[in-house]
DNA sequence: CTGTTAGCGCTTTCAT
DNA sequence: ATGAAAGCGCTAACAG
């Protein structure tokens, strides 16, 4: 086999070697590099052909260690299982390299000490700025930050104290509509399924908005009606099992992500309870997952894609000194599918809040289907 | 607002402070971290008591520039809006962690020239190591990474010719069983939903499998019979709808991964029509999100965790020098569910092929499935 | 076990 | 417009 060379023989070109060959000192060829402009015409052309003869690749580590910039910066998510999160790093990732800025990928798994862990190693390898999903963190993480001095940006959430920048969208609101959207539809008994609040700002909103929801129609979530999953289907699919255990079985459910919604709607049709007939379901995240079943989940867009962008594009305007706005919260929308249906008051005459028309079932394929604006 | 700071006021502490601190040289700082088996316990003591009192954190950037050594391994997927990507990267970040490498992240939607372009940005920060995926690559890409001298793995495949190193499984079995398996069925005429096979050679080599077990058992597939799609569910619906729009439509349609089938599989149901019994549907990877559709899709599961973790050990070894195994085959499963039934030459008694009994339709939910152990 | 010394490859003054 | 020289913060020899 020809994999044995023991990595790391042959002696690397250096600024030196094209500096020799183009007639230069490696100063012109740092300046070929970084301030062209400066550079007279003809030297600059034979700089650059001296380094594409040798095949030349700057010493990123080096450069770094003497202009005190890396040009990466650390992306601390939770997990890469729940889809959503890797697909705003995708978002984040293309922004940053069409600005010449790596990604350094972490995971935390919903550890607020491993969170401090792997930024402690992010701050090692010199990146130059952070993206943190969710506003809560340990308080030690926030004065690790501070001592670094670099910036950095909580995304999927707004910091209610606006202390620190955040780009996310209201996750509470969210959950209040849908409720509201349900009692309108003439629900009356709630179940939640959510993802363990603790650390988990996400979570713990949306759970408060659906709270917040039924508080404001006279409404209670009994706490025998709210069962905590880890975010995946099969976890989900045995909180909702518990659910349906219950004498007095909930007519709609709210999940707090996707992905618990889709699991609860696997343990519905095992157990041969039919959506929206006898249970509505809805989701958050309005994930293609959700999307695709039948019927399909009724969820929230939310600003997935936007959120890595634009938290690449403040941290680009920091980075570079200029302005920027350090908190956004972007719009989201309510996305009606077929999960969901009228409750039992619907028919009673009753309607203890303002009842928008239920839209039935039908809309199984997705892109076009039913949208309220919000945010 | 507070976010003023020009980024990089204060003067960050150094092992000379830590040194200063307890006493002792820099380079007794150096080996209390690198090497702490050679420090005398006593003086290790005050060295930590330092450090924790000032914070120190060293400073990557420059034990990379002298120890030529980054702790940091290169990523690059074609793309994170496919999940499996971000599962096998998530797997591979997870177990590198484990023994102190960081990830660094880099997307080419399937642009081989792009994919050459970022692994030159990857060298130039230094990655001690790569993972790619795919067998197919630009030439360029591997002088580049033999110039460069470090260890690199590809991944989701194996590349045919054992000059790389990769860690993969028999893409063209896994679908040529599957397309076997349907003819065992009964079925006769198949079309194929693929993605652009054009430097990719899961693509690719999935089609080859379709192709061979319809050779085998003395069938074609027409050329209007396969249709090409980008790795979305929008634009494999199109191509689905393409299909069901041929004179002669097709009585089982392979999709060459889970994501196509999907959409393959909306296109059915806009049209009316039906799963399994018009037309059987299967893909490849076994994602939740095939497995959770109405009715399941057959699939094949594929090594998608096993395959980052076996990367990652692949290359921990040979960045520590020890022995490994460069070409890894993993083993893949068939998954049957409600998405394949009998073809019209089922009844009619005459199989050109060892037909399996179909398990008809039934096993809508999730992991427990019937399963034929492959590879 | 510990200190001294040199220098990784680059960018950045400061001259010219 | 270009060169000379000085480090960035650390680790690897080499002494002792």
């Amino acid at each position: 086999m020809v994999f044995s060379r023991p990595s790391g023989n042959r002696t690397r070109v250096a600024a030196k070697d094209v500096a020799r060959l183009a007639g230069v000192s490696t100063a012109t060829v740092s300046r070929a590099l970084n301030s062209p402009e400066q550079v007279d015409p003809d030297t600059l052309r034979r700089v650059r052909d001296a380094m594409s003869k040798l095949r030349y690749v700057p010493h990123g580590v080096a450069r770094s260690l003497r202009s005190r910039r890396s040009k990466m910066v650390g992306a601390i998510v939770p997990s890469f299982d729940y889809a959503l999160y890797a697909r705003t790093t995708s978002a984040l990732q293309q922004r940053l390299s069409e600005h010449g800025y790596s990604v350094v990928l972490a995971e935390h798994h919903y550890e607020l000490l491993d969170e401090l862990q792997v930024t402690r190693q992010l701050i090692e390898l010199g990146v130059d700025a952070f993206v943190f999903v969710g506003v809560d963190h340990d308080p030690r993480l926030f004065s690790l930050l501070e001592d670094y001095g670099r910036p950095y940006v909580l995304t999927w959430g707004v910091d209610p104290m606006r202390l620190h920048p955040s780009v996310g969208f209201d996750n509470r609101a969210a959950t209040y509509q849908l409720a509201r959207h349900l009692i309108g539809l003439g629900h009356r008994r709630f179940g939640m399924i959510s993802a363990d609040p603790t650390g988990n700002d996400r979570a713990r909103e949306r759970g408060a908005g659906v709270r917040a929801a039924l508080a404001d129609a006279g409404l209670r979530l009994e706490d025998s009606h709210v069962q905590y999953a880890r975010i995946s289907l099969p976890s989900a699919q045995q909180a909702m099992e518990r659910m349906l255990a219950l004498s007095q079985r909930p007519t709609a459910v709210l999940a707090t992500n996707d992905v618990l919604a889709v699991g609860s709607m696997l343990a519905c049709r095992k157990a041969g309870v039919r959506i929206p007939e006898d249970i509505s379901i809805t989701g958050v995240d309005n994930t293609d997952l959700g999307a695709t079943q039948t019927p399909g989940l009724t969820s929230v867009r939310t600003p997935i894609i936007e959120i890595g962008r634009a938290a690449a594009d403040q941290l680009i305007d920091r980075m570079e000194g200029r302005a920027f706005s350090a908190i956004q919260s972007l719009p989201f929308e309510l996305v009606f599918r077929g999960s969901i249906g009228p409750g039992p008051a619907a028919s009673t005459g009753k309607p203890s809040a303002p009842a928008k028309p239920a839209r039935k079932s039908a809309a199984v394929v997705r892109p076009p289907a039913t949208r309220a604006k919000a945010g």
